[in-house]
DNA sequence: TCTGGGGTCCTAGGACCC
DNA sequence: TCTGGGGTCCTAGGACCC
């Protein structure tokens, strides 16, 4: 593979240079929009990561089991319903457990399956320790999820060697270094650097560079491009679209009649057509902050509801004042017994951030949504965020700033003695947590957004 | 013991105004 | 009095990602 890479890389000052087609069904002809020269983006995915990082981890605490070598999964436990299988090894793989799929189902399929708990401050620690490897080299570079990341690596040649021996050097180190393995992917935008990471897993370096996109990325079944789901796949496929290549050779006018803009978005991909940037930030990009959980039981009574909804505010809350943004929109979803989901919002006259004042827009808007049918999962969410520094009060709402001021003391109180030093006297001997999520003080998880 | 949680973006339909 | 059309805002739901 090696040879082969070095080899293909040959033909990189040949690119033909990406072209952006965007005018679809306005009648005008093809407008050809130059977008940049040649750009070398890596896109690094670590292996099954919370599987990978929980074998490392245990492997360097003395556990003489590598989970990597047999049947195992990461995943929650289903007494309190949150059973589902997070990561899979690939021993697992090979009795057809699926990511996502229930722990219950994933034991029937292989009985002697290993299942570990999730560990997600551990994860944050390996992604950091992954990240600051990937700063070496380029100083620009996206973190695209918890395990993947984009490097930016144009014009870095300069600095160090070229880019495949660059990509096998990233790939080496992190499995030297850390224990773990990932997949580089190399190319010219970050669609085609995305989609050679995903090609043959784990420890290996791929390139699609334009000119291996028909003989490497179409001859996949559409379901493996980026951003076709089961949806997408299920009415490509009631075309006689079944490749990548039957997406990227069929006429994009007719994609957008069926598929809308998703359709356009998609025909570009498979014809390896993006040109966003590598960003170094997406946080000051955020636009809402949510929080939802399965409750371990069936909530039957508005009371406990109620105090489900505080517990999820709590995080929010926290984690909307630490990030000095108020919001002017909240919303509540939720799942009854027969996994039926649905949700209710309301904007704001003024922007809050206080625990209460979302909370109590939470109630109402569960009551007015609640139609009395057990529930098993509750949300709460906030949106159309705006800084925090200049809030405008409304004289018909309640005054909050004593509860203001009462938020800003427990936050302080909780950064410098953890999270449980202080909590609401309503979760004593209630049978919930009274923080739901991440702690307040995990550090941000990085999100991606859904397109590039 | 069957089915998580955190995001983003898009669309359709209704309300409302001109 | 009735009808129509365009624009904007709001809401709920769906699709996708990891």
């Amino acid at each position: 593979m090696g040879l082969y890479a070095l080899f293909k890389f040959g033909k990189i000052a040949s690119f033909t240079r990406n072209i952006c087609f965007d005018n679809i069904g306005t009648g005008i002809p093809w407008r050809k929009v130059d977008t940049m020269g040649k750009r070398i983006i890596f896109h690094i995915d670590v292996n099954s990561a919370y599987l990978s990082w929980e074998s490392v981890h245990r492997l360097q605490h003395g556990d003489p089991l590598d989970l990597r070598t047999v049947p195992s999964v990461v995943g929650g436990d289903p007494i309190t319903r949150h059973g589902i299988v997070l990561a899979k090894s690939i021993p697992a793989k090979k009795y057809d457990i699926q990511t996502g799929e229930s722990i219950f189902s994933a034991k029937a399929k292989c009985p002697e399956l290993v299942i570990a708990r999730p560990n997600y401050g551990l994860y944050m620690q390996c992604s950091r320790a992954f990240g600051n490897i990937l700063r070496e080299y380029s100083p620009l570079i996206e973190q695209y999820s918890i395990d993947e990341y984009f490097v930016d690596f144009t014009n870095m040649e300069r600095l160090h060697c070229d880019p495949i021996k660059t990509a096998y050097e990233i790939k080496d180190r992190v499995k030297n270094e850390l224990g773990f393995t990932v997949n580089v992917g190399v190319s010219t935008n970050k669609i085609l650097a995305k989609m050679a990471s995903e090609l043959i897993k784990p420890d290996k370096v791929h390139t699609i560079f334009p000119d291996e996109i028909a003989e490497k990325m179409w001859v996949l079944p559409i379901e493996e491009l980026f951003m076709v789901g089961r949806a997408t796949a299920k009415k490509l496929r009631s075309r006689a679209i079944n490749t990548i290549g039957d997406l990227a050779n069929y006429d994009p006018r007719l994609i957008k009649l069926f598929l809308k803009s998703h359709g356009m978005l998609v025909w570009n991909y498979a014809n390896g057509i993006e040109c966003s940037p590598v960003r170094e930030s997406r946080r000051t990009m955020i636009k809402g902050i949510g929080n939802s959980t399965t409750t371990p039981f069936d909530v039957e009574d508005a009371i406990t509801a109620y105090l489900v909804l505080l517990s999820l505010t709590e995080t929010v809350a926290a984690r909307l004042r630490q990030t000095e943004y108020c919001a002017r929109l909240v919303s509540v979803s939720l799942r009854n017994n027969e996994f039926n989901s649905c949700s209710h919002q309301r904007k704001i006259a003024s922007a809050i951030d206080c625990t209460n004042a979302i909370h109590e827009i939470a109630c109402e808007l569960f009551d007015e949504l609640w139609k009395g049918e057990p529930i098993r999962h509750l949300g709460v969410r906030v949106s159309e965020l705006c800084k925090n520094d200049f809030i405008q009060l409304s004289l018909f709402e309640k005054d909050y700033e004593k509860q203001r001021a009462m938020d800003r003391t427990i936050d302080s109180l909780r950064e410098r003695f953890g999270t449980n030093a202080v909590f609401r006297s309503s979760f004593i001997n209630s049978g919930l947590r009274f923080a739901t999520g991440g702690t307040v003080d995990d550090e941000e998880y990085p999100m991606m957004s859904s397109q590039l």
